[in-house]
RNA sequence: UCCCCGAUAGCUCAAUGGUAGAGCGGACGGCUGUUAACCGUUAGGUUCGAGGUUCGAGUCCUCGUCGGGGAGCCA
């Protein structure tokens, strides 16, 4: 094979009428006697090889005959802009060498079921759905740290193994330390507390775990979060920073993702809306919206999944719910100082039902008062003597928050489970591949 | 943990209680512009498991296993 430059699918663009050689994988294949139609992707994108029987030597001709689904090529050839082409450019083929053939696979280009297709994540990833999702996912991470990074927000990374649960409401994995228990995190926020008071303003970012039994399309037993915390912000400042992080990730995505978007089918129109600022409601008057829907829940009770999509409808952007009831909320969680029976807590909804993406707010900052909460939480005092530390030593109001990234990318992606948000998601039940 | 639904060829699905089938994928052959290409030939089955009803069960009943959707809980 002559020593033609490399190229990648995603640049192709940049080599027309040029001789390029491309690595990569047979997606599907079309041909006649003659003419050969080897659609060809190399993780970066894909395009349509046309290998002419006339034009190319009988071993390269061969070699595309002997091409099955997902077998591994390398194609060299001419790039050419075509109006036929769906991604507007095509490769005409000089020649061909096959680098392994792949065995039958079990992933055809027809309908599957979810179980099958889970059964074989490992393949199924390498589907353009699929693909698509995890690329949009990846550039949601990566707007999101740009736009701490860039805002004077500095990583500083929380432990994944601690010796005691964060919250104390969720179950938690256990897991054997020395022989000592240690469990699985469901939370960097407390120690996110404790670098913030160093840093100022802080976010961490890495996978949670929560041993819950939830058996929904919004829920994985391991999932990735960033979580940020900001010295002296109140529950106003708090939802600023949500606001802004969340309309500059799906403007982002919407400027550099658009063919991934394209390729999963995502109305847009409606992510075009998400722009500052959000809606904000209280408690009492979600509360309301339930009421005239006809979902009348009693003062102090959380909501569903449920009432959170009934509540999205009413909004074309993400909306704010903030002030709900103590007894709904964490121990840390700052109680409003004009109704001590409201928090100044805050989630933020996703529009069209994908639910809460987002959960934070005023953290409580006096040491009395933090105390008074472990004993009515029947909280173990030992554990967290060093968070109440904090609050002994230079201690000032906080907020800060957690941002579920499949939930995330599932409402960017319009998807309908968080399930192909992650590459090899923990459910319930099932934990291979 | 609870409620609902499902399991038949590698995959997606058919089959009134009466001989287990199709499409895709595989193999072989044909076709010079295909777009989940098309056309022909062909191989491929312990109908999830264990019992039961019946002359006869993929189909009806009981139990179990596995999976899906949802609830609760949460991001």
């Amino acid at each position: 094979m002559p020593a033609l430059p490399k190229a990648y699918i995603e640049n192709i663009a940049n080599f027309v009428d040029q001789e390029v050689t491309l690595q990569g994988w047979l997606y599907n294949k079309r041909s006649s006697g003659k003419i050969q139609f080897l659609l060809v992707r190399d993780g970066s994108g894909m395009i349509q090889c046309v290998v002419s029987r006339a034009d190319v030597s009988s071993d390269a001709w061969q070699a595309g005959e002997a091409l099955t689904q997902e077998s591994s090529l390398e194609v060299s050839g001419r790039v050419r802009a075509d109006k036929r082409a769906p991604g507007g450019y095509e490769l005409t083929a000089t020649d061909l060498k096959v680098v392994q053939i792949a065995e039958e696979y079990p992933i055809t280009p027809k309908e599957h079921g979810v179980d099958f297709l889970m059964n074989n994540r490992h393949l199924w990833l390498r589907s353009r759905r699929q693909h698509a999702a995890l690329r949009v996912r990846a550039e949601i991470i990566h707007a999101l740290q740009e736009f701490y990074d860039s805002n004077g927000f500095v990583r500083v990374d929380t432990p994944i193994l601690t010796p005691a649960a964060c919250e104390g409401t969720t179950t938690l994995f256990e897991t054997d330390y020395f022989g000592e228990p240690a469990y699985l995190s469901q939370s960097g926020q407390l120690y996110n507390e404790a670098t913030m008071m160093a840093f100022g303003r802080v976010y961490c970012y890495g996978p949670t775990f929560r041993a819950e039994k939830s058996k929904t399309r919004r829920h994985l037993m391991e999932f990735w979060m960033i979580e940020p915390e900001i010295a002296y912000a109140d529950l106003d400042e708090c939802m600023r920073w949500e606001e802004e992080s969340v309309a500059y990730v799906v403007r982002r995505v919407l400027q550099t993702r658009a063919a991934e978007l394209e390729v999963l089918e995502r109305d847009t129109s409606r992510l075009q809306k998400v722009a500052v600022p959000f809606p904000r409601i209280s408690y009492d008057e979600a509360l309301e919206i339930l009421k005239k829907a006809g979902e009348e829940i009693p003062w102090g009770e959380d909501f569903g999944g449920g009432h959170e999509t009934i509540i999205s409808e009413d909004f074309e952007k993400p909306v704010f719910i903030h002030g709900y009831p103590t007894k709904a909320k964490a121990f840390y969680m700052q109680p409003d100082p004009q109704r001590p029976e409201v928090t100044l807590s805050v989630d933020l909804i996703a529009p069209e039902g994908y639910g809460e993406i987002i959960g934070g707010g005023q953290r409580i900052h006096d040491l009395n008062l933090l105390e008074q909460r472990l004993e009515e939480y029947n909280l173990p005092r030992e554990p967290y003597e060093w968070y109440l530390d904090l609050r002994r030593y230079g201690s000032v109001p906080h907020s800060g928050y957690g941002q579920g990234i499949e939930r995330t990318v599932a409402w960017i992606c319009g998807l309908e489970h968080v399930r192909e948000t992650i590459p090899f998601p923990r459910l319930l039940y099932r934990m291979y591949p």
